[in-house]
DNA sequence: TTCTCATGGGAGAGCGCTTTCCGGCTGTGC
DNA sequence: GCACAGCCGGAAAGCGCTCTCCCATGAGAA
């Protein structure tokens, strides 16, 4: 078997900048300076080292490179999980989730054009969390994208604490001077809340999520108060933890205690499509007898059926501008804290 | 503003080993070995050093040690798209399907126990598949892992050709001699084609996926093979590219062409909650009138009315396999090419 | 002609770490 | 009492790259 053209055979050392140096017949800077396109360089020398990187293969080694440059061309996506242990399988539902692969799509739009790659980082215990921002000041990634999870997660404040450019999908759940891009949840919430009422519901429900994610507390607020300016101060409740089946044991709940329920806001569409099961084992014609409105549009909702009617939740969008906004941050330390937040929209489909 | 702690304040610079060493009044190389617990060091210079860690902060920097190891403690998770552009929607499809997100987790159940990080790379042209497979042989990553995409991909070929450790998920299009961790697709199929023609079917139809996806020109030829064992020698066909909206369509194109077709089935569940959604507007019962059986047992499955019967497709199992293989072959290099390949089951639920 | 100044290239000092090599010390067996 | 292992710690050589100095050269000004 033979080796085809300039490849360079497995096992043999790489060629080094060195290399591509003393074939070229000029000096490691000279070669570098080509290479990187820095400062004016005599054209024929220019082609003398872009020939012997040809010749060579040559690929410059990114670890030694970023060790001096300080910059890595990396971006952590951190999940911080502060509740959940190793073996819990919370994390294989968070990755399952619609909302995981939406925010890497999102993000990848944007990076994916930079030459950026994104480096996922899962950390639970305080030990990690502390090596992380260690890393992270090490410049082991030049910014890092943290993804809101349940309960006061320290890691935020850690990371403004040690300069690491960040950008939070979702707001913190404590007021830490962090860049982030939210949705306006109590709007959206409040949308859902408009439509149900215009709609004519007498009995409105809700199924919500953890009271301890921001994004979820923020929607339950949100649809109250509208609710509220409705005239309907009271709003019977039941929660789940954003899965389908806590969605359905939720809904059988809610029709449990409150039989007469006519429309109900599902604080998301995972709940959503669990909550249509419900209502269907309860013979509950939807929307006839019941209304549901939920929330994110993500592809579960169409594949719900009836279709749901529910509030859009622009993920992709977020998650883009969330990259640009690091990699603004990245370029110029000094950009003081700001924070993108997109509007709801509703969208009207069967359910409601 | 006072820093707490032995917190090293924002923009000074970090401490290195040589500080450590200093302040432990050791060599650099004594401290080095105790922070690696390499060689037995007097017990007294151990507690020094970790004395001098504690009060330092010192966290290694990881790009220099990867310079010098070449380890890096990160695994590659690579997604390569020949076909697609950089502007094409295919990739925000792909991140969305539930795909991704189950072998994402499958992955991170195996790496985040080992400590090590997951980077994710698109590779679309010619050149960034160049530059992928040259940073990789300088060890930027220890190892990849390919996540097999339509179309004859150079990819596998190249890797194994830069002897870069890499297990495919889905075997390759081409034969290459790479690791691989794939499901019987064709058993998967016959599997459903068994359960259609034990139900009683006529006249069964199927949809299916691209044909140049191994996985999908996989399940088409065990289920044709399987149906003619059953004396159905011909099998009508309509395909779709593995997302809701192409599964309605094709469903529709079945229906028009075959009216009296009583059982379909669809080469993944997507496409089966679109086939669904066509049945439903052309009045026919599932599975009264038509029984389907789709694929993947994905959230979509459970997500359907009725819910869907379905081939099991263990891919959270199956990549966390591959990480496993992953990691033996980094720490083995002379391991043999070897591939896993995993058994499908029908799940019965309502659909079929 | 001489001095100034701009320009391009080379030498070499790091970036922060691991690891080999070697010297010195202690303990054992004869 | 001596030779020989066996250990342990330090010095220093890198890993592959960038980038600051500094020098040489040549053009333009006085």
């Amino acid at each position: 078997m033979t080796t085809t053209g300039g490849r360079v055979p497995v096992g043999e050392r790489l060629p080094t900048l060195e290399d591509v140096a003393r074939i070229a017949g000029v000096s490691r800077a000279t070669a570098s300076r080509v290479i990187n396109g820095i400062r004016n360089v005599d054209p024929q020398l220019h082609e003398l080292v872009w020939e012997a990187v040809g010749r060579t293969g040559y690929v410059p080694n990114r670890l030694a490179r970023s060790l001096v440059t300080r910059r890595t061309g990396t971006i952590a996506l951190v999940v911080s999980d502060s509740e959940s242990h190793d073996d819990d399988p919370f994390m294989g539902r968070f990755f399952a989730d619609p909302y995981f692969g939406r925010v890497v799509g999102g993000l990848m739009s944007v990076l994916r054009a930079a030459g950026i790659q994104l480096a996922l980082q899962i950390v639970g215990t305080e030990e990690q969390r502390t090596r992380l921002v260690g890393d992270l000041r090490h410049g082991q990634a030049d910014g890092v994208i943290v993804l809101s999870l349940p309960g006061h997660d320290p890691l935020p404040r850690m990371l403004t604490d040690a300069g690491v450019p960040a950008v939070m999908i979702g707001r913190p759940a404590d007021p830490v001077p962090i860049n982030y891009v939210d949705l306006a949840n109590d709007t959206g919430a409040g949308l859902a809340a408009d439509h149900l009422v215009a709609r004519g519901c007498r009995l409105v429900g809700m199924i919500a999520g953890p009271a301890d994610v921001p994004a979820s507390s923020d929607r339950i607020a949100g649809f109250r108060r509208s609710m509220a300016r409705h005239g309907h101060a009271w709003v019977p409740q039941s929660s789940g933890n954003f899965t389908q089946e806590s969605g359905e044991t939720a809904m059988r709940a809610l029709l449990a205690d409150h039989p007469e329920v006519d429309g109900v806001f599902v604080a998301n569409d995972l709940m959503a499509l669990g909550a249509l099961a419900a209502l269907r084992d309860a013979r509950r014609e939807v929307p006839g007898d019941v209304a549901v409105v939920g929330f994110d549009d993500s592809s579960a909702a169409t594949a719900a059926e009836p279709a749901l009617t529910t509030v859009r939740h622009p993920l992709e969008d977020m998650a883009a501008e969330a990259a640009r906004l690091l990699m603004t941050r990245i370029d110029d330390p000094g950009m003081r804290v700001s924070s993108v937040i997109y509007e709801p929209s509703l969208v009207l489909r069967r359910s409601a």
